[in-house]
DNA sequence: CGCGATTTGTACGTATGTATT
DNA sequence: TAATACATACGTACAAATCGC
């Protein structure tokens, strides 16, 4: 973990906060008593106050304090970015991913427009079946930009592919656009979840970037409408 | 609008990306291009840059600079907390709402938990269809807390509550906790909506808050999941 | 390979404005 | 009115990453 001084406040308040030793409705410490206690200035302490109102734990009232949220719960993390491995391994499942497919294709003017990639770009597309507690719960289609991604292969899919791509690829991810919506899933693809005779998924389209800015992963994410929920916090203004 | 000079700058830097006058990819202006440009100091450059960033517009990298991200399209707020008569203008489209029912009830021990209001607290219960082009698309099941919303009725529902919350009652709301599952319609409520013969629904349910950390609002708001789509963005790290 | 120029990252200190109590 | 608390903004300094020569 980074050793900055913002941070140290940061989780200071956090810590207070999810653990409940300041409840929802009461006030975190002001400024200046924050300055004198960590001996820093000002600044450091707003830096650590912006981060916790911009996730929804705390709503600063300009001349009154900074509040805590109620519902301020450590669950906000959820809609977070992160691998199928790290979800999984965070919570104490069991699972296990099957290469369902593993091929080389281009996209054509449908997938293009779909993945918002250039037409012809080489791709590599992999399907793969997230199994969770025997159930196969969730489809993964990737679609990885070929000539970024190098060297991807089945072993490399069995595992996590963003260590791959972060360890030994070395590229930094910057982060990922998320469309959620609700759609029938396709033929083709019905079997290989275990769905009840209702045929709808939860699809995640995520659009993924390298820290400067290209786009090298699209995903769409089918997962079984009962074994699925997301969560986010919005502000007002 | 707020004439703050973060603000300039940020909404300088903006219509720069969303009209693509800089493509992903490309970079924005040096901070010290940016502070000569404006004549501001640095911090406040980099404030606005903060924003951008947050908002998953462009990525920053240390000793190279701040690059704009591919798909970096407006639609990137549709996640965010707007009311339906908002919403709804917003895009043009002809809408109207039907009150279907408002009552005043008090949790019982199956709505506190749900709801995460205390027990036997007096709520406002009010249903509204949402109509939009002549379907009805959205189910919203409001609970308003009694006693912070004072003076509620019907007409005020048919029009818009988060206005008279803010303008009438001259509350302020910071934001909104929103988790989305996909859920069997209630018997009771499937010939509400227009649905197909699939009693799928897209649930969002908010959980909104007040600027002193107090939840004064829980709805479930119910959508055709065909009708239906979230955005949102999520950083890396 | 090193060195300087550029660019972002962290941090400090100060001043002034505005809202609340 | 005075004290407190957050908001905006300026200026400075040094650190760390990147790039070109």
């Amino acid at each position: 973990m980074k050793n900055n001084k913002y941070m140290d406040i940061y989780n200071f308040l956090k810590e207070l906060i999810v653990n409940k030793k300041i409840k929802p409705g009461e006030k975190i410490p002001s400024e200046s008593q924050l300055t004198k206690k960590f001996n820093v200035s000002r600044n450091t302490v707003r830096r650590a106050i912006t981060m916790l109102i911009n996730e929804g734990l705390v709503n600063s009232i300009h001349g009154k304090g900074v509040f805590i949220l109620e519902n301020s719960s450590p669950s906000f993390s959820i809609g977070g970015l992160q691998s199928f491995e790290e979800a999984s391994k965070k919570n104490n499942l069991k699972y296990k991913t099957i290469i369902h497919s593993f091929e080389i294709i281009k996209t054509d003017k449908n997938l293009a427009k779909k993945t918002t990639f250039p037409l012809n770009t080489k791709l590599y597309k992999i399907k793969r079946i997230r199994n969770i507690d025997n159930e196969n719960i969730i489809l993964d289609v990737n679609y990885f930009n070929y000539e970024i991604i190098k060297g991807l292969n089945k072993i490399i899919a069995k595992k996590s592919i963003y260590d791959y791509v972060e360890n030994n690829l070395k590229l930094n991810i910057a982060g990922a656009k998320k469309v959620l919506s609700v759609e029938k899933i396709e033929a083709c693809e019905k079997n290989l979840l275990d769905l009840d005779n209702n045929e709808l998924v939860a699809i995640i389209k995520n659009f993924v970037y390298l820290d400067n800015g290209v786009l090298f992963e699209y995903t769409e994410s089918k997962h079984r409408y009962d074994k699925f929920s997301f969560t986010s916090y919005v502000r007002r203004i």
